[in-house]
DNA sequence: CGTATTTATCATATTCGCATGAGAAAATCA
DNA sequence: TGATTTTCTCATGCGAATATGATAAATACG
């Protein structure tokens, strides 16, 4: 669904909102963390300072930090830069007629997908996303004692 | 959404219903009316005939041919042996938990689209869609007069 | 039989996403 | 200032999807 890039974009983002507020992080960290390679990510992180999503700074101290609250921050932003999600093909069948004129049954319902995925992408935020990721939540200790007989 | 390759096959699936009991249909007519590179279409319809969705003859008046009634033929036959459509990675982090276990709220809207994409190309027929495409419609006519001053 | 038609198959080219490596530029700190 | 840390940038490599070209194998037809 999502580009290895644009995915690589996605877990990165994540991890620098579960980190907010801890001054910037470089990509070192995040690269080891996710397992990301280190100048691939350094690439795909510039590429969202300059969308003003992120704010590098460099030298010793430096890193990357959102310059948004993660509540602010809709998925499609990050994803956008790497992966045309908005923009994309409507037709199946990638013929140009077929779209709005002469609208068949299944592109309807196929555009209705379309439709679904992108507002998925525009209306969940980062926010979202990382309050289930890290639910060390009330039943960490449970599961390992049912572990046991 | 799909791979060229896929909607290659797609289109020239659709294609060969549209012209069904016309006798087989050479790669070189469909490649030719469809803009699809001549070799490349040939291996895509081979291994198509391969999973017996068509049959291939060769000489002359040879051709390809569906081998099954375009209503019972889902889009999913179809694309399935180009693009693993079911087998897809469910969580849009592509991490391996997240899935089951504790599955966030993010997960349960995403993996709710992922299935109703499969289930779209599972349930929408050749048929369904080869209806829409040549509507040659009442409004033909209209069209033409709406032109003309 | 020989020729034309058509699929089947192989070898190779092109393009692009993904990834690596090395160094330049900027910032911090002693 | 010099050393270190970090982002920035360029050059290159690699593999898979996409595409091309040439030839073999099968079938039909005169």
């Amino acid at each position: 669904m999502l580009s290895q890039t644009a995915e690589y974009a996605l877990r990165a983002v994540l991890y620098l909102a579960e980190h907010q507020g801890e001054h910037p992080i470089p990509v070192d960290a995040i690269a080891e963390d996710l397992s990301i390679p280190r100048n691939y990510l350094s690439k795909i992180l510039h590429t969202l300072a300059k969308r003003d999503l992120l704010s590098s700074s460099r030298g010793r101290g430096g890193g990357f930090e959102l310059t948004v609250p993660a509540a602010a921050l809709p998925l499609l932003a990050v994803v956008e830069p790497f992966d045309e999600l908005e923009g994309r093909q409507q037709c199946l069948l990638g013929r140009t007629r077929c779209s709005d004129s002469s609208p068949c049954a299944a592109h309807h319902r196929w555009k209705e997908m379309v439709d679904r995925v992108t507002a998925f992408f525009r209306e969940t935020t980062v926010q979202d996303l990382i309050q289930e990721t890290r639910p060390n939540g009330p039943d960490a200790r449970r599961v390992s004692l049912a572990v046991r007989p």
